[in-house]
DNA sequence: ATATAAGGTGTATTTCTTACACTATTGCTA
DNA sequence: TAGCAATAGTGTAAGAAATACACCTTATAT
């Protein structure tokens, strides 16, 4: 099958979006860089990928390392390969995305590794100036939440394990920035049938507490395994 | 923003699926290996990206090195990066992916390099053994026009400009591998307004010839900008 | 006790989806 | 040239889903 052809290895980055919902507000989680290039920018978790780690692998190794988060699934994304987009040379990045539970993570964000300063969420409405082509990226991962969330009901990861429907609602609006009416989305996503309304109250708050949801991920696997609904 | 960095550059490939339509089946788009790894295989057309050429280019002038084929919109499909997929090394691939309207390319396929011995359209529901892990890529890149077809339109692209509404279904059969309703698959594309009625009929067919349609893509822009339909 | 702030609920209208079967037209051939 | 073979083309009724819309309830703070 082969002749004595050369033996060759894949130079390229994989780089981590990682979106997270709080007070009414997607975030994205952002890291400061300690070395060259962009050194003290602020960007994506992404590194090189290594020559034995798949890039599933490798992005789930990076994403620990620059920030502490452990055992988060990402899909991925794109690959982005615009010449310029890399100062030492173009070297093209897989971007990987994922939403989680900002409130489970937001205390111990924690670089293990020297090249990263520092992890914290930022705003989506008020990024800073980012390294390479990342703010490019997020915009991309943006509208790949949009399609997805308008197909299947994934953004239930966004919110803690318990939640109550004002909550999911302004979740959504912040993922389409559009407002919605309360009652329309609550039928609709009551007859989803993924939702399991639990014999708790929201607590600590100053006014008529809301009962709490939990997201019933047997259903939603049954329901959603078939996301088609043209033709 | 720098200091002596060492200069790198990505060494990667790119791969393309071509989907067409014809005689009621989906086909896709092979080519003969006439180098190694894989001499002799049935593939993907794919090969090296330069330094110097973006993804995007790369594939074009890698579908025209192979097959001939000039002007084709593709989409990046998703990278593959297996440990094993590549015997030289851990080579990663871009996937790229198109429909097109097959009878009009069927017969000019001439590869212009020596990689490549012979370009030819196969049935997707009988393929031969194919080189690296493209079995694997063209079954991801059938579901990704799945999904993609439930949310707009795109088929199109895979018909002859004139077109029956018997022909469109058919499609979308060999698509969802299901039978559809042919009152309510008409009804149903009609009220998308997408399709302009022709004052032409088909032609040598031995049976009441059927009324032709052709895609209106100014208004298909402007419909499916926003392909959304969740809340 | 009252104000404040959000929680929680129903109905009528319109639109979309689905299931379902017969007549019309054309070319071919006996 | 009659009639057969093959596909084109059409409508309706019932059920499901989407939308628009406003008020009373409950908990807390003062």
């Amino acid at each position: 099958m082969q002749s004595n052809l050369p033996h060759l290895q894949s130079i390229f980055t994989a780089d981590c979006v990682i979106f997270g919902f709080n007070e009414g507000e997607l975030k994205v989680l952002l890291i400061e860089r300690n070395e060259y290039p962009f050194k003290d920018w602020w960007g994506l978790p992404g590194f090189f990928v290594e020559h034995n780690e798949t890039i599933d692998d490798a992005v789930k190794r990076i994403l620990l390392e620059h920030t502490g988060l452990k055992g988060i699934y990402m899909e991925q994304l794109y690959t982005f390969g615009d010449l310029k987009r890399h100062p030492q040379g173009r070297i093209i990045t897989v971007a990987y995305y994922a939403m989680l539970r900002l409130e489970a993570v937001n205390a111990n964000l924690k670089p293990s590794t020297n090249y990263v300063r520092n992890a914290q969420w930022h705003p989506l409405n008020n990024l800073p100036d980012l390294a390479f082509d990342h703010r490019n990226i997020i915009e991309k991962s943006i509208e790949k939440i949009r399609r997805k969330v308008s197909h299947s009901p994934i953004a239930f990861e966004l919110l803690p394990e318990k939640f109550t429907l004002t909550q999911l609602q302004q979740l959504y609006e912040a993922i389409w920035d559009k407002k919605l009416d309360k009652r329309n989305f609550r039928k609709k996503m009551l007859k989803y049938n993924v939702l399991k309304e639990l014999d708790e109250k929201q607590k600590g708050v100053s006014y008529r507490a809301a009962k709490l949801y939990k997201f019933d991920k047997r259903k939603y696997n049954k329901i959603f395994k078939n996301e088609l609904n043209f033709s």
